[in-house]
DNA sequence: CGTGACCTTGAAAGCCTTCAACTCGGGTGG
DNA sequence: CCACCCGAGTTGAAGGCTTTCAAGGTCACG
């Protein structure tokens, strides 16, 4: 199985990268934001940074949940499958975010590089340490969980409820918004995924992604300088459409 | 507004009933799990239990966020509104169930009560408070958190990938494996929620959900006594259904 | 310069929604 | 007591938004 071989890739990728990711302590998006610097050098040690082409798998859902990470570089789709190979993406990850937790034994969904990239791995266990050593810890992963909820919320309103353009006129003022809090410009936009994820995410076909783009520049709502660029041009209207205002 | 008026009738029915909830204490899915009965007892004064009348208020969308609660009796539904009125339900809680926690300042989410039902309500301070005191809390609500934010991503699947049919069986067998967590019979299912909570927890019409149960029993998959009771015929057929096996 | 991945656009089809009518059961008041 | 009303649910028919099928365009790469 393609996906298989493909694990099997990264594990020896991230075997052969040992060095501590000098990164991890300087973030805002995940755990190490709980630990004093000491706390962070001892526990650097168990840490590994590795290095993923483009389409590199992270993990696989079902498989064992034996580490958690965070993205570095780069940017990361986390996604679900159905049995006939339908498939819902259910967020991206940039550079400083964290992604792994999980309550069982295993992962619950999959998780695969959208560019070259490079994420910090730890060992659960070494977490599972940590955690019992300082509070602190628990207290940062749940801030991060109940963010990560409240984000996951708000995706069901999209899916279940939003139009078509509503649905990319949320996404667009959504990467706008994460790119403010990456310390990136707000507005011209940089598109790290393809159509085909954009569809996935949004639960549409590339298809009507592409004729929505289309439909919002003829509407003179945005601009496309190419098609990984996007100029958000009347950003008041964008936010009403966003927010269901017909 | 309507919204409004219930809030207040809610907040004087709250004020009304300041005993503790005695069965907080012996619940799996509400954080006291993770208090001894000493602690328990101590921080019991500062809780009271409500009664809520069908439709009842618990919460708004953007209200402060200064309670969490436990449901101890009957179900709630958590929903998010859009601009024009369009609803998406985001889950079902029932007795036991734990909810209203929020990194901000806001509910994010609002909260009604499906049919009559209570709740046990304490102030965020306090728990912020035990949260200091009692590493456990974190811990627990850590893991409540991620359990939900699996629960939530199977529901963005469900909502930006399945068919109606896959999302009313999907949705059936959900509950059934909700009423085993309970303690409760797996097979007949009850129903505490009308078609169109049913319909807006699953991104349809009610139109579509009634078909789609007539469609279901027309093959054979499941059988209504009422409108409130499902027999599963086929459960391998549905969990096939569900799981997206075409 | 051929090839393939990604994107765009058009036309037809389909799934679900919208609109509408009807049934059923419970509560109410004459 | 029972006609009446109202909410909840079901079913039919038409319509629409998105998908499916199909074709063509662009660009990077070997």
């Amino acid at each position: 199985m393609a996906v298989q071989e493909a694990l099997r890739v990264v594990a020896e990728r991230i075997g052969s990268l040992p060095q501590p990711c000098a990164s991890c302590d300087a973030r805002e998006r995940n755990f190490c934001a709980a630990l004093s610097p000491a706390e962070m050098a001892e526990f650097a040690r168990t840490m590994s940074e590795a290095a993923l082409p483009t389409g590199g798998i992270l993990f696989h859902e079902g498989a064992p949940a034996d580490h958690v990470m965070n993205v570095t570089s780069g940017a990361v789709k986390l996604f679900k499958l159905l049995g006939d190979g339908r498939r819902q993406i259910l967020g991206f990850r940039f550079a400083g975010d964290f992604l792994g937790l999980s309550t069982g034994a295993d992962y619950v969904y999959s998780a695969e590089a959208l560019g070259e990239s490079r994420v910090c791995r730890f060992p659960r266990r070494k977490l599972d340490a940590l955690r019992e050593r300082y509070p602190n810890v628990d207290r940062r992963l749940l801030a991060l969980s109940i963010e990560e909820l409240a984000g996951a919320q708000e995706q069901l309103l999209l899916l279940g409820r939003k139009t078509a353009e509503e649905r990319l006129v949320s996404f667009l003022i959504l990467l706008s918004q994460n790119q403010v809090r990456r310390g990136l410009v707000a507005d011209p936009i940089t598109l790290a995924m393809t159509r085909s994820d954009i569809a996935d995410y949004l639960g549409l076909t590339i298809e009507t992604v592409s004729r929505t783009f289309s439909s919002l520049k003829k509407k003179g709502l945005i601009e496309l300088e190419d098609t990984t660029h996007v100029h958000l041009v009347d950003r008041d209207r964008l936010e009403d459409l966003a927010a269901g205002f017909a």
